[in-house]
DNA sequence: CCCCTCACCTGATCGC
DNA sequence: TGCGATCAGGTGAGGG
């Protein structure tokens, strides 16, 4: 997927034609997209049905619609997960069905006038669901709502923190997703604690959403690369100081995604208007088997870890 | 709680 | 051209 930057450029994309926007009509091509919605298909349309969406929240690679259902009612979320190949559109009203279409949602926006949200997904591990918000244990936001791209100068600081409660309130099934590392209630000390008392390696780490999210493969791979670890390195065998490099290293391949506007590797990952990406040029490590390390020359290498590839430099990223 | 394996899926591509 | 094998950016249930 998707991981956090391409999220978040779904995020953004979306932020500012759906927030005041009404849903009309509601149309489930594939009931399997609806895998985590508790209830019956016509349940997750019904409730839908002329519900005004209040914003469009993220955190890490979680994606949700805070709405007022049509009786006004506010205690529900419409949240959506790519899985790994999950798209959402916007598109014309009449716009010709994309060929993966799983699931269509008709909205009137008050400036933008009638538009369509189109969830398409091929391999269907992505999903869209009802599901009740909760108040968060720290009172926090439960995620980034701004109505621009995260960390662009446009929208830093220009933006109050908006205090409406369903912003500090988090989807029940994204209550146990850890903050991700770009947002400012990261709580970085239970980080540090929780990875120098982790028996595992330090990539199924950082791939353990309940720890640290928004990273996937690709951010992982990149983010060792930089930091010059070994993906099997023992979380506990790192020091304080190489977790803390780590994490810097982690901010800055996310950030540095961000501002390039998401990977994109093939047409399957396109941003919120059907537009591909351009971050894979900038990749030192993930995907560049047999190419040499843009530090020390050495090829790259890929190996097989946790069913997927790991991509390193065996000179830069040694074993200790 | 922590850790690991596996199931869940389709479609594109590659080698024969 | 056909066909099987392989691969793809994720998550969570369920076992030890």
């Amino acid at each position: 997927m998707p991981e956090l930057p391409e999220v978040e450029v779904v995020r953004a994309g979306l932020h500012p034609a759906v927030t005041g926007a009404v849903i009309e009509r509601v149309e489930v091509l594939e009931p399997r997209s609806l895998r985590r919605h508790d209830g019956p298909v016509d349940d997750f349309v019904d409730r839908l049905r002329e519900a005004t969406i209040l914003s469009a929240v993220r955190r890490g690679k979680f994606l949700w619609f805070p709405f007022a259902a049509a009786d006004g009612d506010t205690s529900h979320a419409l949240v959506a997960h790519l899985g790994m190949s999950g798209q959402v559109l916007l598109r014309e009203r009449h716009a010709d069905d994309d060929r993966l279409l799983r699931i269509r949602l008709d909205l009137a926006h008050p400036t933008r006038g009638d538009i369509r949200l189109a969830f398409v997904d091929q391999r269907i591990f992505g999903s869209m669901a009802l599901d009740t918000l909760e108040p968060t244990p720290d009172g926090e936001p439960a995620g980034y709502s701004g109505s621009g791209l995260l960390g662009h100068d446009a929208e830093q600081g220009d933006e109050p923190q908006d205090p409406a409660p369903w912003l500090s309130s988090i989807p029940h099934q994204v209550a146990h997703i850890a903050r991700d590392p770009l947002d400012p209630a990261f709580d970085e000390h239970a980080f540090f604690a929780r990875m120098a008392s982790r028996g595992s390696g330090v990539k199924r780490a950082l791939l353990d959403q309940g720890l640290v999210s928004g990273i996937g493969n690709i951010y992982a791979d990149e983010s060792l690369w930089a930091a010059k670890i070994h993906f099997d390195q023992p979380c506990a065998s790192l020091t304080r100081s190489r977790v803390k490099l780590l994490l810097v290293e982690i901010r800055a391949v996310l950030y540095k995604a961000l501002a390039e506007g998401g990977t994109s590797f093939d047409a399957q990952y396109v941003n919120v208007n059907g537009q591909s990406g351009y971050f894979a040029h900038s990749l030192n490590a993930y995907g560049q088997q047999g190419k040499p390390c843009p530090r020390c020359g050495t090829p790259i290498k890929r190996v097989s870890f946790m069913n997927r590839g790991s991509h390193f430099c065996p000179q830069c990223q040694r074993l200790r």
